[in-house]
DNA sequence: GACGTAAGGCTTACAGCGTAAGGCTAGCAA
DNA sequence: TTGCTAGCCTTACGCTGTAAGCCTTACGTC
């Protein structure tokens, strides 16, 4: 598909497709701040104000990103590595769960910025909501009641779709803190013991704000385990 | 203490500690969009250039603020109820991390901002750091082992510092929603089953991106009670 | 083919943001 | 009295999203 239909006088034809797929085309490549209504124009060989017949505007553009994001989620769901089991029930509710939520992960790595784009929007759109409703399906056929389930959506919270955003710890590698050190060791003695203690194994991580996958695992099994033992009563 | 101290002329004498109060003032009165350098300078009686003879920019005043506003969570987990039972550590470590971290969320439900700011900030900053060193300590004395503790503190995210950002289910109660309501029994059958089930019982709901008590106290239960059973070999 | 009608480009302009650069003055030290 | 400096003020810049309105292009109809 060509990415500016132009009509045969060179004037450029948009559409909103066009316009929500360069965006997310901009965000990736350059950053969540790189993409404004100029430099997408740019982009696509136009005008600022022409962006506006296509979109309501900046939030109706962030929002209308967040949902082709999980249009690749879904896509991934069902496409994935375990999405065959899924599908015919061979496997646990909530192993069902974990693999749909590690493919959603799958597609938040391709896009470091959708988790604060999601995050900051007010409410989920249409396909996110296909995408928790296919979850509440898998908990459902796993026995859960309804009210359990809502918890657990809640208690999963922004995991659900993918992603934490976590507020850092404070980095030991960062300029600053290390001049501080010595001052942590004294006026924090239990971060700083914990932090010699754990081989700070993966420093390099990845997500948006930090996060690495066994952490996001590990936080993840704990809730399904959680999840489990209620719904089973023990 | 007076709010602008002021030389015999007239002219406004300004500290750090007045900027960064005034800040969290206006930001707790009219939002954090409404907190801008020229609006806090108005309020203090200043011109804008001259908040940066005090914090260094905007960035540092919202790291000031947050770290404010831990300064707040550090003396709540002191004086709260409970403090005393866990200082004098006649509680076990789950019990105790869960009352400093529910002292953290009342302090948070006064500044429904400072979750938005906190998430924001690439690092926290040293009184928040002093809470996560009590929690820290709360589980050392539990006996945990700086591995599973650090496991624990991801796993927790932001629900160590009293908050989570939820990002919302499709509420129902949403006059756009609400249209597409019967479009989501034909198309969100499992959602929709869902959210008529539940009674959704408390609609008006409280933090930043909504997140109510019960909500934040199962999820907290949850994630504690999988640390204490990995904590003994369960 | 000619023509009316929109859809969808373009131009201009505005208010509000953070902040760089530099001037002026109050208040203190010598 | 003089000189220094902390801390105020003024001015101005580049950037943002977007309101208002104009003008062209493409299409449906006669």
């Amino acid at each position: 598909m060509p990415e500016d239909t132009r009509g045969r006088t060179g004037r450029v034809r948009l559409t909103r497709e066009a316009v929500l797929r360069r965006a997310v085309a901009v965000a990736d490549a350059d950053g969540l701040p790189a993409l404004t209504m100029r430099r997408l124009a740019d982009e696509l060989g136009v005008e600022a104000m022409s962006l506006y017949h296509h979109v309501a505007g900046k939030d109706a553009l962030l929002d209308g990103i967040a949902d082709l994001v999980f249009a690749e989620v879904l896509e991934a769901a069902s496409t994935g590595p375990g999405a065959d089991a899924v599908r015919q029930g061979s496997v646990r509710w909530d192993a069902a769960v974990r693999t749909r939520i590690l493919a959603a992960r799958t597609v938040m790595l391709r896009h470091p910025w959708a988790p604060l784009v999601i995050a900051s929007r007010p409410a989920i759109g249409f396909a996110a909501s296909r995408h928790v409703d296919a979850l509440v399906g898998l908990m459902r056929t796993g026995g859960l009641s309804h009210d359990l389930i809502h918890h657990g959506l809640h208690a999963l919270g922004s995991r659900l779709y993918g992603f934490t955003q976590e507020v850092g710890e404070p980095d030991p590698s960062a300029a600053e803190a290390r001049a501080a050190a010595r001052v942590m060791i004294d006026r924090l003695p239990n971060l700083a013991a914990m932090l010699e203690a754990v081989a700070h194994d993966d420093p390099g991580s990845t997500l948006g704000w930090c996060d690495d996958q066994t952490e996001f695992e590990f936080a993840l099994d704990v809730l399904l385990e959680g999840l489990q033992r209620r719904a089973s009563g023990a």
